[in-house]
DNA sequence: AATGAATGAGGATTCATTCAT
DNA sequence: CATGAATGAATCCTCATTCAT
């Protein structure tokens, strides 16, 4: 298995960090293999071409991030602390690695289309592990039992998102994670009964 | 002034045509001449270059986009229905306008830190819109009195931004609009008392 | 006659300001026609091309230095004295013309091959009055019997040429006529009698 | 060392082919790589920018140029020997190598101003050569006392440059070598004691 | 497995010139 | 005569990818 090679996790971190220092556009695979410390073609004997590359990076970082999310919640109880444990392991995971939070929330999102989409499929897991505390939720009757959702898990993660990239583009300068209580209530505010 | 000239609505219209239909990669300057029917040197007696282009459809389109919302919201009395005729005028105006939406939700996000960067500032007076309500809200006791508001507008934005560009992404194929009820009765319900 | 009419004579003088100002490539019609106080489409009025208006520009300037040097030495009696005053006429009025003296000892030669042919053949009046006095010189036996007049010209040419390009390339920071003196000795010596 | 590559070499005398065929501004980069057989990438792995492969051709050219002169003159004893040496070989490199003497006389002359003094720069030494002959010349007492040093070297490489630059004008049909005694005996004369 | 020199396609922009008014 | 908006051809350079070693 490719993974298992370590001059694939060096082009990885490599990339991470090009990318995060000089922004997507001015990330030649020249650049991630001089700072990987091997030969431009080296990248391709791991690699079949820049696209995946940067896929490969969004998999191994985002595959982190929701597994130990996944697992952070699973010995939990209800919906509730679930969503709250989501928000602050969201939150404090971008928190600690300031570079993968500028290259996800900014920069990966200069690719074009069709790797766009690619990523997308690459968040479904995370997107699941939150249509699963939806589910929960309604099931314990935390969350109002019409709510629609695919909806709600869009609003679940749009929230989420803008806010991480707010404070990534106010150049993380204040606490990301003292703002998981409040998020947290508007979430379960906003999916509660009705009025 | 330079926006009364026929031509240059000629090429902003052609440019969200173009880069609607081929991705903002593939959207060279020549393509957007041919669109509008004149000649590559005519975009540049109307713009600085590409960037100013760009910059100036999203200028032209947001400006118009914002000015109707500000002035539907205008005549109602309170937050609430303010929230709902913004949330509702957001969906339908990129609803009626797909090339538009394209444009906006997924193409433009493609371009630089320098241009997302201009095209954060054309988006202030939507957020300041936002803002109003947030603050109107809070005087009205519709929201709780300790709001963080500046988290409560990225809540907003972040929700509207994340519904409108999954409705692009999955092809149009639902009524965007529609879903203006509950996303509203989200945000209501979340910015709210706390229980 | 065209050169009668006013415009012509305006882009003229503002060709000369434009070049001086702003090197040859920098000096673009629309340029010129602004600096004259015409419309870019004017100029075609007057000229045929862009090439017309540099070749007219030599054409009338060194038209007018020639002949002020043909006719400053016509009075003189031999070919010494009329060396003499053809350097200082040369030296004098570049000196007294700045702008005319950039524009023929640096930004003209920018010009392509075609161009300069052209110039060359402007300049051929002047090599005549050159070509003059080196006949009368040898009459008088002031220059040797065996001399090479075709060789003695350009050396003569060749040194004033560059004396004058030198003092332009410096700035025109020294007083040009002050060398005329010894160069009139350099000539005059290099083309008498052998030892 | 970049000079050692044959590929660099390649690419200046491709460049000289194809300035001397085509003239300096129908040279593009395109050519020049096609001549030199590689593709026009590679072109960049050994020149900066077009400026570059420019002021290299000079460089290269007139580096062998300059120390050939400085070699052969070394050897001799007394200014005017090694005034009549330098002058000849100075005829006798440009005959041996029409297209370097169409490029240097001619085309590398349009280029703008910037790259002009780059390539005033590479002249220096040969000019300092000249300055050497005048010195020593000077305290042989074969050139006068009070010699403008200055003056004279611009009177000694304005004639040999504008007798070049006349015999290249002329398509080289005449032996430029021949006039050297003469071009000789006229700097020789011109600089010796006053009458 | 690893190298890195070589490849070559692709696009924004300028500006001399025209011609309808 | 005069205007000036419109035209459109023409080119340097970058960088992802290959392949001989």
């Amino acid at each position: 298995m490719r993974k298992k090679k370590p001059k694939y996790n060096q082009i990885i971190e490599a990339a991470v960090e090009v990318i995060a220092e000089n922004g997507y556009h001015a990330s030649q695979v020249s650049k991630i293999a001089k700072k990987a410390g091997v030969a431009d073609g080296t990248i391709y004997l791991y690699f079949n071409n820049k696209e995946d590359i940067l896929i490969s990076v969004f998999e191994e970082k985002m595959g982190q991030f929701i597994e130990k999310i996944a697992l952070g919640i699973s010995k939990l109880r209800n919906a509730e602390e679930k969503l709250f444990k989501l928000i602050e392991m969201h939150f404090h995971q971008l928190s600690e690695d300031h570079n993968l939070a500028i290259v996800t929330q900014l920069e990966l999102r200069q690719s074009n289309t069709d790797l766009r989409l690619k990523i997308n499929q690459i968040l479904k897991p995370y997107l699941t592990v939150i249509d699963d505390i939806i589910v929960e939720g309604t099931r314990e009757n935390v969350f109002r039992d019409d709510l629609n959702s695919l909806l709600a898990r869009q609003m679940i993660f749009g929230t989420l998102d803008e806010i991480v990239t707010n404070w990534v583009m106010k150049e993380q300068k204040y606490d990301l994670v003292r703002e998981a209580p409040e998020v947290h209530a508007f979430i379960i505010n906003g999916l509660s009964a009705k009025k």
